[in-house]
DNA sequence: AATGAATGAGAGTTCATTCAT
DNA sequence: AATGAATGAACTCTCATTCAT
């Protein structure tokens, strides 16, 4: 037929558009509520479709995973002195917790099923302890230079650290959950003895 | 007949007895993965004893989560000064997170579910604002009395602290989780301005 | 404890009880929906004991059979000259369709149940065609007897008597069934050469 | 592809084959009796197949009622005069109830069910009262003709004639139904003044 | 590359029936 | 005579997956 439509060119795209339809899916039913079914259909194909791009509906979660480790290992902190590397980190983080909400709902999820999914405690143990790692040597190293509180213990702020992103990071179901946010690392940083600015959204 | 519990208390050992299975499966298995079938057999009885006992699944889901909300809120604070209860209250939760990790799966299944789950939702509100209300109040008045770093911002420690406590009961793959949870309360302790004394579990 | 209480000194009563529910339960929600625990909850006992009276459920079904045999056996002619004898066949039957809707519901439930039931196939044939029979015959006096009309095909006009009292005794829809009721018999009599009397339910 | 018939004739076939084996089905056992997995073997599929295509067993049993209805409406008079109309409408009856037992065997049971399934009912409302209009006012027009005896009381006729047909379709456990069938209709043409020809079936 | 049709395995739930007490 | 507790068998329905086209 001539056919030259856009999303048919790109095998990519497509199995794009399902991973994005399935991230989506998740973060709004959970694994629990995942049917690929629904996915195949939010994206306009048959289910039969969705398994010539990925065989059983695991490889589908895999490629959401790697999707939203991707999304999350961007806020990781790269150049500038320690203590600046430390405010865009917690900085980037608060901003994606504004702002992607389904990212979270999708970690969260992540979370849960690691311990009963080897192949995403895999992927956890690749990211959760290089972020902890980075971020203690990131208060190791503004403590030393002066761009954070002297006196700070790195091993267990950076467990504090960590810990309160992901507390806040779990969907809640209280209205003031942004206030929430922005209160927890107002509060992170004045621990470190970051110089707190006024915060937007 | 030499038994001198009444005829009923068998029937409610079961009902306990397929409550604590259900819970021991979602904390192993998550919601996903919940089978009535499988619990029942946990507890050596048919699956139609279940339904003898459980409507539904969602009903025995429920008394899980009854079950789970009376573990945790016996760690609310109670007597004692402000600086007692708090330090009393983190230790509560320190030794029931080294304990009872089961707990802290369950919980994290409910707080993921909560969201679409408005009976689970309205449960959660009533533990998660009172919980905040009382963590920062204790700050406040602990201050005032002097038992507390002096300058705390009440709001925002709070925050920290229910943030932090969230974050460290997930369940996590990381081999030293043990020591990250010692880590983040100790910190805590530490900018709450509470003596740390030698922890053990 | 002394106890005299009437309903537990007959175990005859209970029986009885239990009979009638299960007729009433027929009656409203047809075999389809019958459930041996509402009809004893409809009784005020235990499913259990239900079945201490009724082995099987079938045992509690073919006493409702007998149970409806009798109500409708009721209605048979008996005495006076065959036109009377004919009048008051249809009359106590008019009666019994305006009055016992019940009875006619499991009887109609009965009637669907024969073909497959051969138990219940040989109580209607121990009435079927007796039934017939005496109809035909009653017919054949009465035109003899000078009672009804005279040219009368007895063997026919028995068919379409009894074909007319089980169509109208089914369940119906419309509003209008008690109107429909006393047409049919309407026009039977006159059919038959009764004279028609004011008819009231 | 030299195929001429479009692909969805298969699936056609298929729903009309599922439609026709639960007619067959309910015709033997009732609706008491009907279950997905024997209608579905019937067919030689899987019950999976079956709700591929309908949803749930109610749509399927709809799917039966429509077709019976349909099989039913064939028989309703239409052309000629009132006499030949009436006579026609009940020779087509007859012999629908000499050929098509199965039908009749459904229409019982859905007879019995209208009361308390408003979607059947809705569907006997809209075949019962237009059929008894229909029949009254041919039964009118032909005393008017003089093609049926002068006389009539054309409601009460149309009442029994109606009741005679609903009696007769009733399965019955008698050995000589057809004769009784044979007999009503005669008695029925006799009453209303039509030729009695020489009937077969 | 895409689909309609089909399926096996299993899910939650129901129900007549049994049994110890 | 009566029951609470328990069960096996069966039911409808769901879902990831397969396959011919």
């Amino acid at each position: 037929m001539g056919n030259d439509r856009p999303e048919n060119v790109a095998g990519t795209d497509r199995r794009q558009a399902l991973v994005l339809a399935a991230f989506r899916r998740i973060a709004a039913v959970g694994f629990e509520g995942l049917r690929t079914r629904d996915v195949a259909s939010d994206v306009g194909v048959n289910v039969a479709t969705l398994h010539y791009y990925f065989p059983t509906k695991e490889a589908l979660i895999r490629s959401v995973v790697a999707q939203a480790m991707l999304r999350f290992g961007a806020t990781l902190p790269h150049g500038g002195s320690a203590g600046e590397q430390l405010r865009g980190h917690l900085e980037a983080l608060r901003q994606l917790l504004h702002h992607d909400l389904e990212l979270f709902a999708v970690l969260g999820e992540l979370t849960l099923r690691a311990p009963r999914d080897t192949a995403i405690a895999a992927i956890f143990r690749d990211i959760d302890e290089p972020w902890y790692r980075q971020v203690r040597e990131l208060i190791q190293r503004g403590v030393a230079e002066g761009s954070l509180s002297p006196g700070l213990v790195a091993d267990d702020m950076a467990a504090l650290v960590i810990s309160a992103i992901k507390g806040v990071s779990l969907p809640t179901v209280v209205s003031n959950r942004s206030q929430r946010i922005d209160q927890t690392f107002k509060q992170l940083k004045r621990s470190l003895g970051l110089a707190i600015d006024e915060e937007t959204e």
